[in-house]
DNA sequence: GATGCTTACGATACCCGTAAAGATA
DNA sequence: TATCTTTACGGGTATCGTAAGCATC
């Protein structure tokens, strides 16, 4: 058994058992990859894989249990690699950090301008995806810390902790009849075409929740990935908007207003997460500990050992 | 980095640093030994041992911290190897019970003969020592269950269960005095000479606990290993003896009878032990399951999963 | 001087990649 | 036929063990 077997098996489930890509994924050749799983099948005494005449298929019921090991094992390797950088180059790196647009515009830029001073040093990557996205990224090694609103607190390879929480926002233009209602109300919401987030995106399931328990249909017109495309919408007049509070200031968005419906949709929390069982720098710790001072590297560690 | 460098960073370190013995227990030459670890740490970066010229002393700091990953992968790689066995050969193999005489002599023949009646295939080894061995076995890899009174439940890498519950009795001669008093007190006990188990043996932590709580001061003018050798001493005339209940039946110990004292010493729990991490064959989980019925695969499992 | 670690060097085995052949859809 | 996997083969490299050279105690 050696670690380029243990690599090769792994990332063939990854594939779909698709070797040919296995091969190129690892920058070797299909033989070496063929001629590695056979081996380590011989060795074990065990098929790993189902085959149907040379195509494999999906992985045999010891393939299937070896596999969380065999994953535990590549992250204790690059553990043990982490582990010698933190020694080697304490305040150097690269630190990747996978985000939706919101939290990418809205929430993180005081903490990566904080971060960047007390680490100069470091590569800080800003990865864009949707939820979805980043806890993959985030599963595949490829990220070291999430932050988004949804998703993240339902995987359950993922260690998420809250990281702030807020409210969404109704946006109009100047002069909209909205203006002049006091308090508003999902009815005269609905009574407007709708601009928002696409579904998974920043509290779209918070929104549609609100008018689904209340029996009222929302005609939403359009979904965009981020509040900068729907403010630029509602100045279109395609309709009004529903947006994160945060992303909207009266004062750098002229020509918006925005309206308090913290009351009307349930509040949403963005969460940080890392993946359980992977070991961070210190100073991706120090990053999660400036986003919320509570969540210190041994809150962190503590929520995210890998045990099976 | 490969295997065999983590196999020999641990063996390095059991064999406190001394890289003749490691290459001697791993079979293999000082000089691979010696060069493997050079490369592993420039490989890394990072130096894993302190030397004083060419002599190593002991761990750097990330060397400690790496140290644990390490031997999770070990562990790992031996549980993957498990399941393949698991599955090839679903009831052959090898269970190795290390465990202290009292047990083997008094609690396990039923168990064994049970076992070996459903697993006929499997060879079955009962490996005797002293609790402190016991557990160092368990630690090593080299036995997969361990059964003592002492010891087990203290060592935190060790998941150790409840197996059954005990208490002394005082065995004297016929026509001991003893006998004809009622119902035996400490004071009783301690006017006589002694013969009991040795320090840290089969409950020998109990019995003292009880005299010392008492105020009374034991003569203890013999400790031996098992309660075999103890009946010897007693028949002799060395003194009235304490040992384990069950190892003592009137009948098949002619000369010998025994007296209760359940009252007096606390009672004793004999505790099965699994290293924690450590993936056992199904049969070895059997095995535990027919000590004690609660004890399922599933319970087992779920204490001894390995978290760091 | 005995023990223990490192370096040098040659034989072996292992791993990788190219190329050709065989299977599958 | 195009895609994918296996087998065959050659070059390169890593690993291992012996033996010699050096510290350390």
């Amino acid at each position: 058994m050696n670690f380029q077997q243990l690599r090769i098996i792994r990332e063939t489930v990854r594939r779909d058992f698709n070797l040919t890509e296995v091969a190129n994924s690892l920058y070797t050749s299909q033989s070496g990859v063929s001629k590695h799983i056979k081996e380590l099948e011989s060795e074990l005494g065990v098929e790993l894989f189902y085959r149907k005449g040379k195509r494999l298929l999906g992985m045999t019921e010891p393939g299937k249990e070896m596999l969380r090991y065999v994953e535990r094992m590549l992250l204790d390797a690059a553990n043990i690699k982490n582990i010698a950088e933190q020694y080697s180059q304490q305040d150097e790196g690269q630190l990747t950090v996978a985000t939706t647009h919101t939290q990418a515009r809205y929430a993180l830029p005081a903490v990566v301008v904080e971060f960047k001073r007390r680490y100069p040093r470091v590569h800080l990557k800003l990865h864009q995806g949707s939820p979805v996205e980043i806890a993959s990224l985030l599963l595949a090694g490829e990220a070291d810390i999430g932050v988004a609103t949804e998703t993240l607190g339902d995987v359950p390879e993922l260690a998420s902790f809250p990281y702030y929480r807020w409210h969404h926002a109704v946006i109009v233009t100047e002069g909209h009849p909205l203006l002049t209602v006091g308090k508003l109300t999902l009815q005269q919401i609905a009574d407007y075409p709708i601009v928002t987030y696409h579904e998974g995106f920043t509290g779209r399931s918070v929104i549609e929740k609100s008018f689904r328990d209340a029996g009222i249909k929302a005609d939403i017109v359009l979904s965009a990935l981020d509040a900068d495309v729907i403010k630029s919408y509602v100045m279109l007049g395609m309709g009004i908007g529903i947006v994160a509070s945060v992303s909207v200031d009266e004062q750098r968005d002229p020509g918006i207003r925005k309206l308090d419906c913290s009351h009307l949709f349930a509040e949403n929390t963005s969460r940080i997460a890392v993946h359980k069982g992977h070991l961070l720098r210190r100073f991706a710790y120090q990053f999660i500990e400036m986003c919320s001072a509570e969540l210190t590297e041994e809150t962190v560690k503590a929520e995210s050992t890998h045990d099976l």
